[in-house]
RNA sequence: GCGGGUGUAGCUCAGUUGGUUAGAGCAUCGGUUUGUGGUACCGAGGGUCGCGGGUUCGAGUCCCGUCACUCGCCCCA
């Protein structure tokens, strides 16, 4: 077992990465919170049907992307590959339909069985957000305002560009799915073969293809606005025009589609090109047809996830590590006095070093290696004055002072 | 699932047309300095050359397989 090695697509977070992981996580629980949003913890693993249920055909997901299993018991399980599923059943099996609107935050671990790119593990993290039981547009553009602040207040949002789309209700896909059947199919040949696969399974996809044949059909194809009927259209400028108010820089993207049946209305998509081909950073949209089509009650939804990793990525700097306060004991009764001087600080609320073991040069250095702010030298002469010796480790100034006063230096 | 690139010390990398005991920087440890860190100087440790097989007198170097990483495609709930 000597060339043990992380599974594939999986990583140990720790140090600087873990802590832009927990900067992209805090600061987006602590801003989704001033929108009264709420923290929800779903199972990792559910029912395979939750996610089975709402993805229907799109057999690429379901037999090739998920890590689903059977237990002992014999029951089929699934490993989440995202949050909303969960969601929305933890809302159908805890009875939340009295009680909407209902506001949630999540930040969890993820498992597709993916090819591993940058930007893209098997095991990833999302941080999203739902709000279901609102029907109208203004729900939708909170939803959407609540993930540019986040991105705005991480710092990143200068090399990201918001998408939004609509998809109108269902009567207006149904139409712009049946002309662009139409019209794609008269151009069997120029299509490519990938696209002429999707024409029958998942025609919208082929709207945002990257081939450049397709790009070239494409543009001359049935525009899916044309096809909004009016309450549609009406519910998109309503979004639009919440944008502009709250001033949300956005662009409307007609390629920007979804596949699956239960969503409709807006889109969106936030994304960069810092990053290869997972330039997509945060995707959401309305599903008003999740609910229902799981069995639960006619309950609207709007949402949206974001990938931690990919954010991580884009923050410049990791957020610094705590700096703490190094004591320094210089012989061995000095450690006694070191260790209870250090359980007081501690419980004052300071970061304390105590290293275990060395001369005074290398409790020094090992401060200098935890980067902290002060070292407390305490040796025969300190501990037989009732003093301590302050040492500012950026100056090197240092002082000596009274051991009661410790506390009190350490706050300025 | 498909196609390309890369795997040499903890990290970043060098290693000639195949040729002796595989190198550097950073990091680590020790010393100069047993009451003063960072800087400097001196020294040391650390390598199944991803793994397995093959060709060859001889493989880090060439070939095949495999695993991992990486870039793109597919997919993106």
């Amino acid at each position: 077992m000597s060339n043990l090695q992380p599974v594939r697509g999986t990583h140990d977070l720790m140090f600087d990465d873990i802590r832009r992981h927990r900067l992209v996580e805090d600061t987006a629980f602590e801003i989704a919170g001033r929108y009264g949003y709420g923290e929800i913890a779903t199972p990792v693993f559910e029912a395979t049907e939750v996610f089975t249920r709402t993805l229907g055909d799109t057999t690429d997901i379901v037999t090739k992307e998920m890590y689903t299993f059977e237990t002992k018991g014999g029951e089929r399980i699934t490993l989440r590959p995202e949050g909303t599923a969960g969601v929305a059943r933890a809302f159908i099996s805890e009875g939340l339909a009295q009680q909407v609107p209902l506001k949630f935050f999540y930040r969890e671990a993820m498992f597709r069985y993916e090819r591993p790119q940058k930007g893209r593990q098997r095991q990833f993290h999302q941080i999203g957000v739902e709000l279901i039981g609102v029907p109208g547009p203004q729900a939708d553009v909170e939803v959407i305002a609540l993930g540019h602040h986040i991105l705005t207040a991480l710092g990143v949002a200068g090399n990201i560009k918001v998408e939004v789309n609509s998809l109108g209700d269902g009567e207006s896909r149904t139409a712009y799915r049946e002309a662009l059947i139409g019209f794609l199919g008269g151009h069997l040949q120029t299509l490519s073969p990938e696209s002429r696969e999707r024409l029958e399974r998942n025609p919208l996809r082929i709207l945002d293809s990257k081939d450049p044949a397709d790009r070239a059909l494409v543009a001359d194809a049935p525009r899916y606005t044309d096809y909004l009927n009016a309450a549609s259209k009406d519910f998109f400028q309503a979004v639009q025009d919440g944008l502009t108010r709250l001033d949300v820089p956005f662009i409307v993207n007609p390629g920007l589609v979804r596949g699956l049946d239960y969503y409709s209305h807006t889109a969106f998509e936030f994304t960069t090109d810092a990053l290869g081909a997972q330039g997509t950073v945060l995707a959401g949209g309305r599903y008003d047809g999740l609910i229902p089509s799981m069995g639960g009650p006619a309950a609207p939804g709007v949402g949206w996830a974001a990938g931690v990793e990919r954010l991580a990525m884009l923050i410049p700097e990791p957020p610094p590590a705590v700096r703490p306060v190094a004591i320094i004991p210089v012989g061995e009764n000095e450690s006694a006095v070191a260790e209870k001087l250090a359980h007081d600080l501690r419980k004052q609320g300071f970061a304390v070093d105590l290293g275990y073991g060395g001369n005074m040069g290398k409790r020094l250095k090992r401060a200098d290696k935890v980067k902290a702010r002060v070292a407390l030298i305490l040796g025969a002469d300190e501990v037989r004055d009732g003093v301590i010796t302050l040492r500012d480790l950026d100056s090197g100034a240092q002082r000596k002072l009274p051991m009661a006063e410790v506390a009190a230096a350490l706050k300025s």
